[in-house]
RNA sequence: GGCGACAUGGCCAAGUGGUAAGGCGAGGGAUUGCAAAUCCCUUAUUCCCCGGUUCGAAUCCGGGUGUCGCCUCCA
């Protein structure tokens, strides 16, 4: 079965055909450098790095494009604020980036590219579409996009040009044949952000960047082209336009758009307080949680942080990992040999959840299912048929978790990660805990649970809760510990 | 004013014509010295409201209510 994505242009979920059966292209728009990343970038990072990854688990070979804009006004003006040059401050905000999108386990995009490296290209395809009438300059010198000019447009975002206000959040540009009209090139000269062009000394405008950086390293025509749900309208309906007019072809054939994300519903603001960078977030949550977070919800919708879902999300990584282990322990104490085979229901439901439009919460449903199978299999007794169901059910998630880079550490790491956190937290010790544990141990084995419960209850109290089995008493947090881990 | 999206059990959330996934919570059971962990069972005759289309609608159409996003800064 194919894969089936909702597409903006067609506003249905249409069947994926990639126009060369074997090589899907790719373009996602990144990141404007101006500031440090935030979990919103973090989450758009994280979905097309999944969809790519999965697409390539299907055989496909990807080429996956994520620019940079590295020249913008916000940019221009926190630069000047910082008095660094604005290629100073994008750099530095490139390196920042890159490091968050390490620290998310988000692997680089094939080519990430930046404006400013593009700016020959720019010009020339400027050029180009003054040739054909669809740019001109205006009587401020600037170039502009005649949009009246392209009959479809607004297609994507279903406007109706006599429809737009115009400047009702900004002020239209002098010079201008029509306010509908978009900048391509702006006319100024502002130190570090601007070239030679034949208007004179300026900049490129908002859309084309990724009009040129698309086609330079796509071409003309490629499969997907994503973004958040806010760059619908004007953004990605600019590029169409001018791309479109430029090749007389089409553009991108498939337009996905991510929902965005949301602090206790409320839209995440600087004004509101609730803005969280990527940075903070790795170091608070870890980026097991965050990327937990957002497989919980379908990408074309909001997607919510709150301490509520935290503690939802920290507890099944939990429960995921402490699976994790006793699957490990269970091959190593049985001496069970690795699977090759990947198990063929489980593998079959994950890959329909994902063809079905990158369905992450249906996948996740499937990825729970699995080691829900694992500990039935390791409650019962062991035989033939149930080791070797267990190892192909081992073998699928060994394949299908690194998609989601979920649950593929070694569990030790993540619970001392967890633990240790914690512990600092309400400055506590390991070795007071295994103390505690020992003389519970103690009491135990002399029958003497009255004593053995009243220590239970004093690391309970603690947030420290205590696992019995028959060869070992071992401890991990209480349910209050990890709410405590998550509190806003 | 225009365009668009969404509304599903106590909470979160899948589900775009065939009779409501899953998680959390709650209740019961197996297991346990008792717990915890784990597993099993139960927990929405019903999908914001009102009409319509259909043999059949959470899903399609019309109207209403509410929430949100975008309308030239935005992932």
């Amino acid at each position: 079965m194919g894969l089936r994505l909702t597409n903006t242009l067609s506003g249905c979920k249409d069947e994926f055909v990639p126009s060369d059966p074997q090589h899907i292209k790719m373009y996602a728009c990144g990141v404007t450098v101006y500031d440090k990343c935030h979990l919103g970038h973090a989450m758009q990072a994280i979905l097309y790095d999944i969809f790519a990854r999965y697409l390539r688990f299907k055989g496909y070979r990807v080429t996956y494009v994520r620019n940079f804009t590295d020249v913008d006004d916000k940019i221009i003006l926190r630069a000047s604020q910082l008095g660094i040059s604005p290629l100073e401050l994008s750099d530095q905000m490139i390196e920042a980036s890159r490091k968050d999108m390490l620290s998310l386990k988000v692997r680089p995009a094939d080519f990430e590219p930046r404006v400013s490296e593009y700016i020959p290209q720019i010009i020339s395809y400027i050029q180009d579409l003054q040739a054909k009438g669809f740019a001109y300059a205006g009587q401020d010198g600037s170039v502009y996009f005649r949009v009246r000019l392209k009959e479809d447009y607004g297609k994507l975002s279903r406007q109706n040009i006599s429809e737009l206000r115009c400047g009702v959040r900004k002020d239209v540009e002098e010079g201008k044949e029509d306010p509908v009209d978009f900048a391509l090139w702006k006319v100024e000269e502002t130190p570090g952000a601007t070239w030679d062009s034949p208007w004179g000394r300026g900049r490129p405008g908002w859309h084309i960047e990724c009009s040129v950086m698309a086609s330079e390293i796509l071409g003309d025509s490629f499969d997907i082209h994503g973004g958040g749900r806010d760059l619908v309208f004007p953004h990605h309906e600019n590029e169409i336009a001018q791309s479109e007019a430029k090749s007389g072809g089409t553009y991108a054939r498939y337009w996905v758009h991510n929902g965005l994300l949301t602090v206790n519903r409320q839209k995440m603001s600087k004004s509101l307080h609730n803005f969280i960078s990527i940075e903070d977030a790795v170091r608070d949550y870890g980026y097991e949680l965050i990327r937990f977070n957002i497989y919980q919800y379908h990408y074309q919708s909001n997607i919510d942080f709150s301490a509520q879902g935290f503690f939802l999300g920290l507890s099944r990584l939990y429960s995921i990992y402490r699976t994790r282990q006793r699957v490990i322990d269970y091959i190593t104490r049985n001496n069970l040999s690795r699977s090759e085979t990947r198990h063929p229901e489980y593998l079959q439901a994950f890959c329909e959840a994902m063809d079905d439009d990158f369905n992450l919460p249906k996948a996740m449903v499937v990825i729970q299912s699995v080691l829900q199978s694992q500990n039935e299999i390791m409650d019962k007794k062991i035989n033939q048929q149930n080791a070797e169901e267990l190892l192909s059910m081992e073998c699928l998630l060994q394949d299908v978790l690194p998609i989601l880079e979920i649950g593929i550490r070694p569990p030790q790491e993540f619970f001392h990660e967890i633990h240790s956190r914690y512990l600092t937290l309400k400055s506590l010790t390991n070795d007071w805990v295994l103390e505690k544990v020992a003389q519970r141990v103690k009491c135990r084995t002399e029958k003497n649970f009255a004593m053995a419960d009243e220590i239970r209850d004093e690391l309970l109290a603690q947030g420290i809760s205590l696992l019995d089995s028959r060869e070992k008493t071992s401890w991990e947090l209480s349910e209050r510990a990890l709410e405590e881990l998550v509190a806003l």
